[in-house]
DNA sequence: TGTCCACAGGAAATACGGGGGT
DNA sequence: ACCCCCGTATTTCCTGTGGACA
């Protein structure tokens, strides 16, 4: 046989076992806005999130007769298409305002990542193009004095849709009091906040005398059943994968596992995806067995992911935790934890933390879920907090594996 | 019943690093 | 180039505490 035909053989199998025809569709954020509105028009074409987007369209429709809406809080959590949706409606009613002649702009201002109330400020001034990128050093004044006066001229309806509110951590209460109290009345425009978060209780410590300024409607979206995960899926995976290489009940399973743990699309997608990379790394079709083993692959990389982008503090405590070897009579206390610590900061020429602050880092991974820490007293012998990891070896492994690449260390030449 | 361990965790003080004003 | 101000991180200082033990 020709080599040239062996070889056009060869491309051909392989393109007929390709299974990520666009692997785009794969991971939202490789979309552009637009194609994201595209795949949620189709999505919410068959349903999905009726009652929330009827809900939705009713409370901003006393735009179109020129009454204010009141404030909106959307609770839901991760995944369930809180941000996505409204975005889109929100857009949708854009161009609908601009149709019928009614002045109206929104902005989304992301908080996915926990900040303090400053760079949430900071980040509404960029979108509104009122400042810069400031680190530090600017006063919170000056911040909501420019965010005024770039809105000042602006007289329509003005839409400010805060994303995940509760993760402005230092002072929530100053945040909100800015755009509750003091935004409304300086500027013209009509103002109407929609607020996200994922804990249906965020508004419950914030200042009363704000709390009682915020008159909202609330929104709850459910986390998504297996059913419509079965359809978010299917656009997936007709819009991505080869169809041929997608064994019959791969969907099925995806769905009822994701709808069983937790709901959210967007990890039912990262698991199908997962499960084609894998498949098409072994040349397989994607099937059920596969599934497991993806999912037992990302379960095992989410740890390792998380303290990958964490502080080198928290780092550094956590792999000394998890090096003090385990002895079956007393479990760890904070000071054997903070011993070890301090050793392998001396090792790696991190300064050490105070143990008050090390304490406090120990809170952290235990709500992180690195680490089980609960109080204990024992009597004459003290009260502290005993540290217990319930991580699976592999992951132990796998994380100290980061941490020491974190540090610069060979993490093999430790012997 | 009182003592005392080994910390927890709140509050205030201090350090730090960066930006604005001059 | 200098100083001052700011927000944030960390330290310092402190009071509180559940229960075994005497």
């Amino acid at each position: 046989m020709q080599v040239e035909t062996k070889i056009e053989e060869q491309i051909q199998t392989l393109l007929n076992n390709t299974i990520i025809l666009n692997r785009r569709y794969l991971d939202d954020e490789q979309l552009q806005r637009v194609e994201q509105f595209k795949v949620l028009k189709e999505i919410f074409d068959v349903d999905v999130r009726d009652k929330e987007i009827r809900e939705l369209s009713s409370h901003f429709a006393p735009m179109f007769r020129q009454d204010h809406p009141v404030h909106l809080s959307v609770y839901g959590k991760t995944g369930t298409g809180k941000t996505v949706t409204v975005l889109y409606l929100l857009n949708l009613f854009h161009s609908l305002c601009l149709k019928k002649g009614v002045e109206m702009k929104y902005i989304h201002l992301d908080l996915s990542t926990p900040k303090p109330c400053f760079r949430a400020l900071n980040d509404l001034a960029c979108l509104l193009d009122a400042a810069k990128r400031y680190k530090k050093g600017i006063s919170l004044d000056e911040l909501m004095g420019r965010i005024e006066d770039r809105i000042k001229s602006y007289t329509g309806y003005f839409v400010l849709f805060v994303d995940e509110v509760d993760h402005v951590r230092t002072d929530l209460d100053s945040f909100l009091k800015f755009l509750v109290k003091r935004l409304p009345q300086t500027i013209p425009s009509r103002l109407i906040l929609v607020f996200s978060s994922n804990r249906l209780n965020w508004q419950e410590n914030i200042d009363p005398r704000i709390k009682s300024f915020l008159k909202m409607n609330e929104l709850f979206f459910a986390p998504y059943n297996a059913l419509d995960l079965q359809k978010i899926l299917a656009l997936r995976i007709e819009k991505a994968l080869n169809p041929k290489m997608v064994e019959s009940g791969v969907l099925e399973k995806i769905a009822a596992v994701s709808s069983r743990n937790h709901g959210d699309a967007r990890k039912a997608v990262e698991l199908l995806s997962k499960s084609a990379q894998m498949a098409e790394k072994e040349g397989v079709p994607i099937t059920l067995d596969l599934v497991d083993r993806a999912y037992d692959e990302i379960e095992r990389d989410k740890y390792a992911a998380m303290i990958k982008s964490s502080p080198k503090q928290l780092q550094a405590a956590l792999y000394s935790i998890l090096s003090v070897p385990p002895s079956s009579h007393k479990p760890m206390q904070t000071g054997d934890a903070y011993n070890a610590y301090s050793a392998f900061c001396g090792k790696v020429g991190l300064r050490a933390l105070t143990q008050r602050a090390f304490s406090d880092i120990v809170s952290e991974l235990d709500m992180y879920g690195f680490i089980q820490a609960r109080i204990l007293s024992h009597g004459r012998y003290g009260r502290t907090k005993e540290i217990a990891v319930k991580l699976p070896p592999e992951v132990v492994l796998k994380i100290k594996h980061v941490v020491l690449l974190e540090f610069d260390l060979n993490p093999l030449a430790r012997f």
